[in-house]
RNA sequence: AGAGGGGUGGGCUAGCCUGGUUUAUGCUGCAGGGCUCAUAACCCUGAGAUCGUUGGUUCAAAUCCAACCCCCUCUACCA
């Protein structure tokens, strides 16, 4: 079986965020691995789509071109997308010349097939910015609510949200320059969609395995009747109609960006696999079942638009030449942010470049297909996100770090062979030799959640095993007895491996280092999972954890300050401004010499101490973390630096009356502040 | 308004299509115990849910039907 494994294209003007991974590109990333794995054929292909009006808009603000503004943002992504481990054999964009051309011909062939016409319509047209206007494009007042802020499409109004027309609008005006548009006749080219509904229709009601609700979506949407759809746009920015009389147009993104799919696979053969024929190898053959992973919001675009451009291509051509349908697609809900939606403008939600600095990547995936969401709108929660990875480290982490300890402590790091296998051996190898198949079936039915958790729950699995048997205390009775115990638990750490690589590839690839398997040479696949892949007399690496537990708080603060950081770049010098103090402010505070006099560690605390200090005119109580840098005793008759004025506090219900003042680097070191030694002063002198 | 999805123990979640072997699954959290090899981890036991509300169909409903309440999404020349 051959497969054509797409994610859904994004848009190149944004970058796309913890929601848009999930959907489309992490799940196919997931699935394309496996097949891989699996031994399959399979190429994987996406793009940036770079067309429309935001970017022209985006660009012009910025005074450089479309072409210049979105290759640049491509790139971006395209990095980003590396960064994140997404396995795309062709990671294109919509601005290529394979494309363009293919789209070209793909329209004339549907027009000669009899699906385009055309016909007029009025339209606002900005006479300033000599821009025919989008709906969203154009404001104006609410002829229901007054509302001034209006768009063409939709009054913005929270108390009103009627669905307008552009023209019902009071006082229309150009969201670009604010300048009043005039109506304007204009030709467009329609795709004729109520001719194709028939076949739609039976192509849906014959596909089985297209999921129930987006079924149900588009049967629903057929019987309300397809509309005629007007597939070009007075745009510059775009790839140009070629129909006859449609100088000047555009196709609308939308009914060009699909066809990427198609294109991006004969990119591929052409351009990177240096074979044209592998084009038709995919594209053109029954055997081939392209899948698209896609937010619930694309279903109709993926399962109408697109197999409807196909079937109006296909028509009248000899079977060879004919394009697949599509075989399924996988939609997922969407993905929230602590129950709100994503939102850039209110920093609301995770963008996949600052994930990355925050916490390791595989734990963003891990977490991502963890909390997938299936089958009705999740939130990314962040302690939802500590719990997962918690348990992805102390479950699966700790299992394997244990196996690697026992077998290099007892046995030097050579794997012993295994013996004769008793009940409880023969239930859990045979655990073992199922889940493969188990976790594999699961993938192939698009259940990746599941899929995932399955790996967890043979992990759970193992460490009852491991408790069961107890090699602890088996090495001293029995050590062959251990070895043996040890050669099944390695197994299965061989086994995790091939399990993980789909979901999680960084954390597999550790997995076969400390393994001691090349990967290089020859990565372990699918087929491979068994209960015999090491063979005795292995030596495996010195261990170290792969993965750490997670504390959410220090990601949210360190999010907040790199967001933080980057808002107030612009505005550094206000900033030391701003830290500049008057000398009357200095003299506000009181620092003296202290003498401790005697120290304490505070209990159930591990870094906090009590001091008592004695400032020549009276002696107080401080509270300091100083347990970790120096002991107690060497703290005792110190000299020190004390900020008196400071209101006192309560910690740990020690009452803290001022501030010891210390030197503190980056690093967490810390050095006592105190005064040059060799001009003795009196306690209570005043620091100035 | 129309269309689509959802409301299950403190939090998250499975089951719903194809009604009954489920005393409603699993994770986390909580309580108790075990183990002490490992990253305070791992293992065992327990408590905790009128499955949004109200009716209906049925021998039997979280699961099917109806009405209602609440939440989310989409509504096409926006990408």
């Amino acid at each position: 079986m051959k497969w054509v494994c797409t994610s859904a294209w994004p848009y190149v003007n944004a970058i796309p965020h913890l929601g848009n991974m999930i959907g489309s590109v992490l799940s196919s990333d997931i699935f394309a691995r496996y097949l891989r794995s699996k031994g399959e054929d399979v190429v994987f292909v996406s793009g940036s789509d770079m067309h429309g009006t935001p970017a022209a808009v985006a660009a012009k603000k910025q005074n450089i071109t479309p072409d210049e503004l979105t290759k640049k943002n491509h790139q971006i992504i395209k990095d980003l997308f590396e960064k994140w481990q997404i396995s795309y054999d062709n990671y294109t964009q919509t601005h290529n010349p394979i494309h363009i051309k293919f789209v070209q011909e793909f329209y004339l062939e549907i027009q000669k097939n009899g699906f385009i016409f055309e016909k007029e319509i009025e339209s606002f047209y900005c006479q300033h910015d000599s821009f025919f206007l989008p709906d969203r494009f154009i404001v104006g007042t609410c002829p229901y609510c007054g509302f001034e802020g209006a768009r063409g499409d939709q009054c913005d109004s929270p108390a009103c949200g009627k669905l307008l027309e552009p023209t019902e609008l009071i006082r229309p005006r150009c969201n670009i320059c604010g300048n009043e548009p005039i109506l304007k006749k204009t030709n467009h080219w329609y795709l004729d969609f109520p001719k194709l509904e028939n076949e739609l229709e039976k192509f849906v009601k014959d596909n089985e395995i297209i999921p129930a609700n987006a079924r149900s979506a588009c049967l629903n949407s057929i019987k309300e009747g397809l509309p005629e759809r007007a597939i070009t746009r007075d745009l510059e920015w775009g790839i140009p109609a070629p129909f006859k009389g449609a100088e000047n147009k555009t196709i609308y993104v939308w009914f060009e960006a699909v066809l990427g799919y198609i294109s991006a696979v004969k990119e591929w053969a052409e351009k990177i696999e240096k074979d044209k024929s592998k084009f038709e190898y995919f594209w053109n053959d029954k055997n081939t079942r392209s899948v698209y992973f896609i937010g619930k919001d694309n279903i109709i675009f993926h399962l109408l638009i697109f197999p409807g451009l196909i079937l109006a291509y296909n028509k009248n051509k000899p079977e060879p030449e004919r394009f697949e349908l599509p075989y399924n697609v996988s939609s997922t809900e969407f993905l929230m942010y602590e129950n709100d939606k994503f939102s850039k403008s209110r920093g609301k939600g995770i963008w996949i470049d600052e994930a990355l600095e925050l916490a390791p990547l595989d734990y963003w995936r891990f977490n991502l297909i963890f909390n997938r969401p299936e089958k009705s709108d999740t939130s990314f929660l962040w302690s939802e996100f500590q719990n997962n990875i918690n348990v992805l480290n102390d479950v699966v982490g700790n299992f394997i770090h244990r196996t690697f300890t026992f077998i290099d402590r007892y046995f030097g790091g050579i794997v012993t062979p295994m013996g004769e296998t008793d009940d409880a051996d023969a239930i859990f190898l045979s655990s073992m030799k199922n889940i493969g198949s188990v976790v594999g079936d699961l993938i192939e039915q698009f259940e990746l959640k599941k899929a995932l958790k399955e790996v967890i729950s043979i992990a759970r699995e193992a460490n009852v095993y491991l408790t069961e048997k107890a090699p602890w205390h088996l090495i001293k009775g029995d050590k062959e007895k251990t070895g043996h115990v040890l050669n099944i638990c390695i197994q299965f750490v061989h086994n995790l491996g091939i399990l993980l690589e789909p979901f999680i590839p960084d954390s597999s690839k550790a997995i076969f280092h400390y393994l001691n398997v090349n990967t290089e040479k020859e990565r372990p696949k699918w087929p491979q999972i068994s209960g015999t892949a090491i063979k005795a007399g292995h030596k495996i690496k010195k261990p170290k954890p792969i993965f750490q537990k997670l504390d959410v708080e220090d990601l949210k603060l360190k999010l907040k300050e790199t967001r933080d950081a980057k808002a107030e770049k612009p505005e550094v010098s206000e900033i030391k401004k701003k830290q500049i103090v008057s000398y009357d402010e200095f003299k506000k505070l009181d620092i003296r010499v202290a003498k401790i006099i005697d120290a304490e560690p505070i209990a159930k605390t591990d870094n906090l101490v009590k001091l008592k200090i004695d400032l020549g005119f009276e002696q107080r109580t401080l509270v300091a973390g100083l347990a970790q840098i120096y002991n107690i005793e060497e703290l005792k008759g110190k000299k020190i630096v004390v900020l008196t004025n400071l209101g006192s506090r309560k910690m740990k219900g020690v009452l803290s009356q001022g501030m010891l003042l210390a030197a503190v680097d980056d690093d967490g070191n810390v050095s006592l502040l105190t005064y040059d030694k060799d001009k003795e002063v009196k306690l209570g002198s005043k620091i100035e």
